[in-house]
RNA sequence: GGGUGAUUAGCUCAGUUGGUAGAGCGCUUCCUUUACACGGAAGAUGUCGGGAGUUCGAGCCUCUCAUCACCCA
């Protein structure tokens, strides 16, 4: 049956790989033959996910490698899985909630809500798992793992799994370890979300911000003189003031300030260090009265020097509070409106002032509860409140002021000076915050939080670093990592939300005893706090709490209940029950990906996959180094004092051909499956693994892929070649004992390039392994061996063409076995045209033979000369402008004993290759002949009346020219003693000879340029 | 502001202990010669961002300047 004209992509694809996955060909341990394993675990995309081109790159570099070491025999597993994705997924069911008109996630409630989140899924989730079969990607789907896997929440539908119990294992026991711990602290707030996120998924954009001037005036009316100097220490201002003045990007969060700061060094504000000023809002009976203390965190040369601090709104004033044991006074609630709860401003006002004057004593949950927002400000939104403190500060003239003079039109058209005292206000860039899915501005804010205490876990992350078990590629990660590791921050790993891994704590009210009455009473604002797997574990830890106190009073049913408050209902209205809670916060979803090396393997369950971890590469983008890779090394020496992988393949961010960042927005968006569609997976792939250069830019090209797509076309006819010979394919095909010069050559080229393959993917260096191939397919073998081997095939030497045959049959076995990690598809198809296989390419035994062992140096040596002998040739004719077509003969002059022979065995390529219709050794060049110098003798192309003297000389000449350049280098080289003396021997040598060779040549052009002179 | 990287042919990029620059695409000319026009043959194109230094020798190492990108504040 003969070939078709070009590899049907289309239809063949889909076709091959339900052939792989119906053979369990992915499966782990497929097509093992030793013990040694090799795990890739997949960077788990989004249950929301789509394949775009960054996981097109990263999944051909994991599939290449996990290919490659199958065919190798190693057990193989590439572990795919997806990630539950907290607020992606979360907002996606949202939305799809409001479109389809459906009741509200809070109308819902929780247990409702996630109903709604596993059924939508099990209908859209993992898209990306369908798509990912389109690149050829060998995943062990069987396997394909979930980080809710096992949830409470999870229907029976679901493919059973155990993931969330790796994950409540290892909270319990970080818990237990006092490696996590819950805290108040200050956290990226998303107010859209309602929940705090990392600082990785928080945004800093530079927006057009305003910069506000406010007097805060000086208790009692007290002034002071306020002196600025030059640098030179002369005075430029002197003034008496009774305020100091303040500068401010937000203005609403002056209602909640504890202090004012300067810089112990600022002589300006030194008169007025330890005193009380006011702060100028809110009612103005109940004026709040706040210290100047110092502290070095303020800079003396921006704005007015002096800072106020609100602990509980920016992160640089939380740790000024922290230093100087400022109150940290929360103004918003969870949508970022001010807060509306709590007692009337009055009274709050004056405890804070009590506070403020050092005659009260607070604490931490006595100033949460605290709301220092005026009544007048309540509930407004935080936007709305800032523009509303600006009005009436202006309104009662505590802004600073200054003049502003302007040019313009009076009545009559005559333009006017204008000067106004207007507030200053400067307009300027600010940095801010916004949530990298939220797209709102970000507020610090100071709730209570489960923080991983990393310091405590972060070490043999770093070590596995620094003393070389795991390596970063490209080194540069190195750098990065270790500053990142080494200013770690605690990791706040609760999140305000539904979807997710439930922290498994409980609450249970504290049994206190009044010291007094010696009542017992139990206490539900300070409770008990239960870590453990489940209600049941909580409410074991729970009774070891009771114990000791009350006996038989507390002998009570003890029951869950759905939140703090239910709780303390229900067990006042049951006086036989006592109810429990849990807390209602989620994890971080990157908690769970951090268990992903061993979660996805079935621990903590004794799994027989267990074998594979540790893994061995990891592969991702360098984005995510932070983010998931530094999380992995952290919890895997947590949990089980292992690194979980030996490499990390670090690579950027695929781009489009001109280097920007795709986006919706831009439309620049490139669509992996669209590429797939029009040109087939495996050119994508090879476009993939021809741009992997370490840590090198990946601008992704439609015109690059495509020239893949072609150079698959060439592979493809290079067996239409094979075919058209009707060359036998019984099968795999042995390598023959060569005699053929031609043949020895291929095979030693074919040794040179396993070599070099097996090198570049033992290195990572995937575009390495690609330009070998496509250098050797196309360049070795389709042009010159194929060719070669023609007038073989076609003539009457029965011996030789058998052994050619089978030469050329092995020799594109090899291509199809190399190429096979990069471009599994064509490769698989071609495969299959033999009549029968031992096994499937994808199972194909990969090939250990050396260059040593298949290079023939004499073969070698003789065919590249023939190569350089038909390709000069070539060059001659066309630039003596003999038709293409027309043959000619050649004639050569002082040929060597070795031209000779190679000469005498490759007469017939020449002649075919140069288009060469007799080869005769003359002793003398006839006139007008056209000069080809090749090492060992001259050849000549006798063109007689045909050739253009002038134009002649004028070819000659300019080869002359460029040898002449390259003979100065050289000889500047070996003429200098210190080169002689200094550079290698072997550096040396090669000077030498490749000068001796260029000075023949040089010779046989003079030789040339001369007769044709004389002809002329 | 801190950090990292980049700057090489018209374009997109390689270039692994320093030995005298390559690929793909594009371009020019010729060729439908029995594997392949998604092809073949030939050809042109680079003060390797600027400057200085180390060295017999620098695209590569050092310093400096310029421009750009990304990450983190």
């Amino acid at each position: 049956m003969a070939m078709d004209k070009t590899f049907d992509a289309k239809t063949a694809e889909k076709r091959i790989y339900e052939m792989w996955e119906n053979a369990g060909a992915f499966k782990a341990g497929a097509n093992a033959s030793r013990d040694e394993t090799f795990a890739i675990m997949l960077p788990p995309p989004n249950v929301t996910g789509h394949l775009h081109v960054g996981h097109a790159f990263n999944h051909t570099i994991m599939d290449m490698l996990t290919r490659w070491k199958r065919m190798q025999g190693y057990d193989t597993l590439w572990q795919p899985g997806l990630d539950h994705a907290g607020i992606a997924t979360q907002l996606m069911v949202e939305k799809e909630l409001a479109a389809t008109g459906q009741p509200k996630r809070t109308e819902l409630g929780r247990e409702k809500f996630l109903e709604k989140v596993w059924e939508w899924k099990g209908e859209k989730g993992g898209m990306i798992e369908q798509q990912a079969r389109r690149l050829g990607d060998s995943m062990d789907w069987s396997r394909s793992a979930f980080t809710m896997s096992g949830a409470e929440s999870a229907p029976a539908t679901e493919k059973p799994g155990n993931f969330h119990d790796a994950v409540l294992k290892v909270f319990v026991e970080l818990y237990n370890q006092g490696k996590i711990y819950r805290g108040k602290r200050l956290v990226n707030w998303d107010p859209h979300f309602e929940t705090a996120i990392s600082d990785l998924e928080v945004e800093n954009i530079e927006v057009d911000g305003h910069m506000w001037h406010f007097k805060y005036p000086l208790a009692g009316g007290e002034t002071y003189e306020y002196v600025e100097k030059d640098e030179d220490g002369n005075v430029t201002l002197r003034e008496t003031r009774d305020y100091i003045s303040i500068a401010t990007t937000r203005p609403e969060t002056m209602l909640g300030d504890g202090a004012v700061a300067v810089n112990p060094k600022d002589e300006r504000y030194a008169p007025i260090v330890g005193k009380l000023c006011e702060i100028p809002v809110g009612p103005k009976a109940q004026r709040r009265l706040i210290p100047i203390i110092t502290d070095p965190y303020p800079d003396m040369d921006f704005g007015s020097g002096a800072v106020k601090i609100t602990g509980a709104h920016d992160f640089n004033d939380y740790e000024v509070a922290k230093r100087g044991n400022i109150p940290m006074y929360s103004l918003m609630d969870t949508k970022g409106a001010m807060r509306a709860d709590g007692k009337p401003y009055v009274e709050e006002a004056a405890t804070a002032q009590a506070i403020a004057n050092g005659a009260q004593e607070f604490d931490e949950a006595m100033i949460a509860a605290m709301n220092l927002v005026p009544e007048e400000y309540r509930g407004l939104d935080r936007f709305e409140a800032r523009a509303k403190v600006v009005a009436d500060i202006t309104a009662e003239g505590l802004a600073v002021m200054h003049d502003v003079t302007r040019i313009e039109k009076d009545e009559d058209g005559n333009k006017v000076e204008v000067t106004e005292t207007v507030p200053y206000v400067e307009a300027k860039k600010i940095m801010q915050p916004f949530g990298d899915r939220s797209k709102v501005v970000i507020e610090p804010a100071l709730t209570d939080q489960w923080f991983v205490d990393t310091d405590k876990i972060v070490g043999p992350a770093l070590d596995a670093v620094k003393e070389g078990r795991t390596k970063i590629m490209p080194e540069s990660g190195e750098k990065v990592f270790y500053h990142w590791l080494e200013n770690i921050e605690p990791w706040c790993i609760s999140r305000q939300l539904w979807w997710g891994h439930q922290i498994p704590v409980w609450y249970g009210p504290r049994i206190s005893r009044n010291d007094k009455t010696g009542q017992e009473w139990l206490d539900f604002d300070n409770p008990v706090v239960l870590c453990a797997q489940n209600f049941n574990e909580a409410l074991d830890l729970y009774h070891d709490h009771k114990q000791g106190w009350g006996g038989a009073a507390f002998d009570l049913q003890y029951l869950e209940a759905e939140n703090a408050e239910a709780a303390e209902k229900k067990t006042r209205e049951n006086p036989g029950n006592n109810y429990l809670w849990r807390d209602p916060d989620v994890l971080d979803t990157w908690f769970s990906s951090g268990l992903w090396p061993f979660g996805t393997l079935g621990w903590p369950a004794e799994d027989e996959a267990m074998k594979y971890f540790p893994g061995d590469v990891l592969v991702t983008g360098q984005d995510i180094l932070f983010f998931w890779v530094a999380r992995m090394m952290m919890m895997s020496q947590a949990v089980l004092k292992d690194d979980p992988f030996h490499t990390v393949y670090l690579h950027q961010l695929v781009r489009d051909e001109k280097g920007e960042k795709m986006s919706k927005t831009k439309g620049n968006v490139i669509d992996p499956l669209d590429m797939i569609d029009a040109y087939g997976a495996d050119a994508l792939r090879m476009s993939n693994a021809a741009m992997a250069a370490l840590g090198g830019v990946l601008k992704i090209s439609e015109d690059r892929i495509k020239g893949y797509r072609n150079f698959g076309t060439k592979l493809w006819n290079a067996f239409s070649f094979a075919q058209h010979y009707e060359i036998a394919y019984p099968g795999d095909a042995q390598r023959p004992v060569a005699t053929q010069t031609v043949n020895k050559w291929i095979i030693g080229e074919t040794g040179k390039v396993r070599e070099e393959v097996d090198a570049a993917l033992e290195s990572y260096r995937f575009n390495d392994a690609a330009n070998a191939l496509y250098a050797f397919t196309w360049g070795k073998v389709c042009d010159w061996y194929l060719e070669f081997s023609k007038p073989i095939l076609q003539g009457e030497d029965a011996a030789a063409k058998s052994e050619t045959e089978q030469t050329l049959r092995w020799v594109l076995d090899q291509c199809l076995i190399l190429l096979h990690p990069i471009m599994p598809f064509i490769t698989e198809e071609l495969w299959g045209l033999a009549d029968s296989r031992a096994k499937m390419l994808v199972h194909a035994d990969w090939p250990t033979y050396t260059a040593a062992e298949l290079v023939d140096a004499d073969a070698d040596r003789e065919m590249n000369w023939v190569i350089a002998l038909i390709e000069n040739t070539r060059s001659a004719r066309a630039q003596s402008h003999v038709p293409a077509g027309a043959k000619v003969a050649l004639v050569v002059t002082g040929l060597d004993a070795k031209g000779q022979s190679a000469w005498d065995n490759n007469a017939a390529l020449i002649q075919r290759l140069a288009r060469i219709d007799s080869l005769t050794a003359v002793d003398a060049f006839p006139k007008g002949c056209v000069t080809i110098p090749m090492d060992g003798g001259t050849f000549g192309l006798p063109l007689a009346d045909l050739i253009d003297v002038p134009e002649e000389i004028a070819r000659l000449e300019k080869t002359l020219q460029k040898l002449a350049k390259e003979l100065g280098g050289l000889r500047g080289r070996l003429n200098n003693p210190n080169f002689v003396a200094s550079a290698p021997e072997e550096v040396v040598a090669e000077a030498k000879e490749n000068l001796a060779l260029r000075e023949g040549e040089e010779a046989q052009i003079k030789a040339a340029i001369a007769r044709l002179k004389e002809l002329g």
